[in-house]
DNA sequence: TAGATTGTTAATCGATTAACAATC
DNA sequence: TAGATTGTTAATCGATTAACAATC
């Protein structure tokens, strides 16, 4: 079954809510809608993506929920990445535990700083650049976090396609052209802001 | 004129082509489409949202439409903004130069270990948490961007609501309990990452 | 002119909201 | 039973895509 885009993502918020709940064995959709602002039918349809089913009168119980969210997303099965550019966003999201939990493994950092190179950052260790064609194959890793500086992103980009990466996950402000068969997703940050700050409805 | 979020991020994306475009005067719609993986005609559309006409024959003036969505999404006004957490992820937005450009500008950072108070991070001092309600007031800043730990999220956001914020950009993966009148916006970066990785779509 | 591109309308598609019967 | 909640259908809304006349 193929889950809409925004479905995965409310997913994704509804497991934070489960993780954090404390007031019972079971949540209702009225509940979840009200924390993040939105349609209760709504939350419904989402769950019903999962094969979970609800109980009148009581809700959804929240473990069975949780652990439907789990399968259904596939945080169980460990998607393995490289993080290019060890600088502080590298860093950051290296050191980002919470990945992990939702089924993505960061084995190593990349970076052209010969200072950098060797750190080890959450026991993620910086290898210089020049080495990912090599491990990308090794490791058979295809999903690259692209974190370096602007004026080195489409250069970046590049190098990464030529080396057997097929996902690239853009935290830079460039959009990237890459050759057909690699899928780039952009994070822009810059957008995100201002359509939380421009108009006035509520975020989610 | 409201301008629907998906268009403001679409906008900004396009923003990226033109600061980095160097093949000419014009740039067509068929050429921002094809980078982005989209429809021409949706490229169309979205710059219809702004006071630019287009050339037939040749496309859009690169200088102006660059111009023109710099003042639809209001990049001359400066938003000002606190961040909220002085770890590695706090200090990478901290140093996102391109932020400026954008019309976000951070004024100072905030955290609660005695070791990183004082710091200055790309010329942004770090105050103790404490600190915050009276520089609100002073400042006149309105908008939080959370980056603490995610167990710290839900009672710093309380704290920024009672201080007077009204805008919580909000990086953990949280889903955060905050009083009416406060907006806030989840970055959510695991649910981006499962929609990148489950569907084989294209990224924007 | 011929051809490429915009501007715009119509058609399609998908997502959200409203409503309510079924259930316990 | 009465009442609360799910599951689901129908109605609405908005966004995307297709098509093509107008333009230079």
């Amino acid at each position: 079954m193929n889950i809409p885009d925004k479905v995965i993502n409310r997913l994704t918020l509804y497991h934070y809510i489960l993780e954090d709940y404390e007031d019972g064995l079971f949540i209702s959709s009225t509940q979840i809608a009200e924390l993040l602002n939105m349609d209760d039918s709504q939350v419904r349809k989402d769950i019903k993506y999962l094969n979970n089913a609800g109980k009148c009168r009581v809700g959804y119980n929240v473990q069975d929920l949780k652990s439907s969210i789990e399968q259904t997303l596939g945080f169980e099965t460990q998607k393995e990445a490289f993080i290019i550019g060890a600088g502080n966003l590298g860093s950051a999201l290296a050191k980002f535990d919470s990945f992990s939990n939702y089924g993505l493994r960061i084995l190593a950092m990349f970076d052209n700083n010969p200072v950098k190179v060797g750190n080890t950052i959450n026991n993620k260790e910086v290898f210089h650049i020049s080495k990912l064609p090599d491990l990308v194959r090794r490791l058979n890793v295809n999903i690259a976090i692209l974190t370096v500086p602007r004026q080195f992103a489409q250069d970046a980009a590049i190098f990464l396609a030529n080396s057997g990466i097929k996902y690239i996950w853009n935290f830079t402000p460039c959009v990237l052209a890459v050759p057909k068969g690699v899928k780039v997703w952009n994070e822009n940050l810059i957008g995100s802001f201002l359509q939380f700050t421009s108009n006035d409805k509520d975020g989610v």
